[in-house]
Formats: structure tokens, sequence, C-alpha cells
DNA sequence: ATAAAGTCTGTAGTTAGGTACGGTGTCAAG
DNA sequence: CTTGACACCGTACCTAACTACAGACTTTAT
């Protein structure tokens, strides 16, 4: 039998041996079977699978996304098309995300900008607009 | 005494009655004195403080980053410099996060465009590169 | 006087993605 | 047969920033 034990598959992985079992509990890679003593016996190909997991999430996918779209990629009945979908509403929130943090980073180059840079913090711009925010009061 | 109850701070500032005493105690907020039962009596200017760190929060600081800015801002010694040094350090991590998360964007419209959007999902280009990873091979 | 609303404390739960530990059982080498 | 490495399970811990709850006490309104 060429299974791999939990921490040979850990190794190949490059996870940690808790990670495995944590996916496991998720369910994002499926019980293995076990030896009679209880040890868990891996079949190869799961070593691709928490890569695949690993490199989902390197884009940005939350495991419960990356459950998902293993199922996907597992189903014969559906395709591409689900897959895709999935990455442009990722690509959506990423260029949300983006133009909030864009607009954040504005703010703070202006009050930069107008921040002498020395002298005491009452009379620090940065400091006022934090302090009094914008028009709202109430 | 002009002091308001935790409840009318919470209405004031715009937060849950258990923030403020989570910000109690992280030590963002001092400890306001009680009413002879035990009830906090918060001097007004708490409102302010609050806001102060939930507009701090909205420019991307944590709490804990929160806790140093407000302790420059009321020493005496420091002034704009610190302060200014925060927001730059900031600006940095921002552009940072953006040019990631730029990256990330860039190749799943790469991946995107080149995806069918149709036929099975062994196919999928999407698939293929999360399945493979790139050169690497460990 | 009594009920409703407010406040107190300490602790536990939440989300996300793990990591660590304690106590026990198992496998391979010498 | 003993030692050491490995594995098992369940649970607790971690960061971050809250949020909720139980059970007791206080204040306010009627």
């Amino acid at each position: 039998m060429n299974g791999l034990t939990i921490s040979e598959l850990a190794k190949n992985a490059g996870v940690n041996i808790e990670t495995i079992r944590y996916y496991e509990r998720l369910g994002l890679i499926s019980e293995p079977p076990r030896t009679k003593s209880g040890y868990r016996i891996f079949p190869p190909e799961v070593i691709q699978r928490i890569r695949f997991i690993k490199r989902s999430q390197d884009l940005g996918f939350t495991l419960s996304v990356i459950k998902k779209l293993l199922s996907i990629t597992e189903s014969e009945s559906s395709g591409c098309r689900e897959v895709r979908l999935f990455a442009s509403q990722k690509i959506k929130e990423i260029e949300s995300k983006i133009r909030d943090l864009q607009s954040i980073k504005s703010v703070l180059q202006d009050l930069s900008s107008r921040c002498p840079d020395q002298g005491p913090v009452h009379s620090c711009p940065i400091v006022e607009r934090l302090s009094e925010g914008g028009e709202e009061n109430g």
C-alpha cells in the first residue's frame, strides 16, 4: 500500500500536521482510511489537494469558498462557468478593497502633506482631523 | 455634575455599551469616576475620544496603534513629527497591500480571460492553475 | 411598593485559520 | 523488552475587536 502517514503528508504538502487534521474537520479533505490501530493513511493525491487549497488561499479565497470550489472541480456536472464566476466575484471584491485603500491613502497623504512635521501636536492637522472628524455632529 | 452614564456615552459616541467597557479594559479610555453605588460617570470629552478611536480605525489603524497615537496626542513633549511618522508608516503599509491585491487581481483576470466559460472543469485554466501551481515542485 | 430599565462583574462566544498541549496508545530499532 | 518517535483525541489557546449572557444590584417611573 502506497499511502502516507500524516507527517509524511504534512512534509510533502508543506503544512503543519495539525492543519491537516483541521482541514479534515472542516471537510476540505475527506476522512482517509485508517490502519487497524487507527492511524490515518492518506492517498498521495491529497498532497495536490492541499496545495490547491494553499494556492487558492494565496489568491485570497477563504476556506469556505475553497471548499465550494473543490466541490465544483469534483462534480462532473458542473464546469468552467461556475469556477469563472468565483473568480469574477473575487475580482470585484478585490477592486472594491483597492478603492477603499486608495481613498484611505489619499486622506493620510493629504493630512501628512499639511503637517509641518514639527511643533506641538495640538497644531497637527492629522490629530485635528482625527479629533474633529468631518462635518457631522451628533 | 455633568457626566454621562455609560448608555448615554454609548449613544453619543455611536458605539455599543460593551465596546466602552472593552476600551476601558484595553486602556484606550481611562477608568472614569463612579457613583457611590459603582456606576460609571463619564466626563463629556470621552465622546470625542471614542470618536477619535473610531475615525482612526476607519483609516486602518489597529487599536494598539491607536492607543500609542492617543498617548502621543496627550503627552506635552511629543509633537507632530511622531504623528506624521505613524501616518507615513500606514501609507507604506497600504501601498504594499494595494500592490498585493493588484497582482492577485491580474492573475485572476488573466485566468478568467483564458477560461472558455463553458465546458467541463477539467479543461478550465483557473482550475489547472490552482491544481498545478507554478514551476515549483517539492 | 413594585416593575421596568439601567448597570455592575466576570466569563464565554464570535470569525478565521490555525497552533499547542496533555494523556494515551502504537510502531520500529536495538 | 525498552526506548523514542510517531499518532490518536479532545480541548484550549492565539489575534482582533467586539458581543452576549447570567445573576445581582440600583435607579426611575408609576
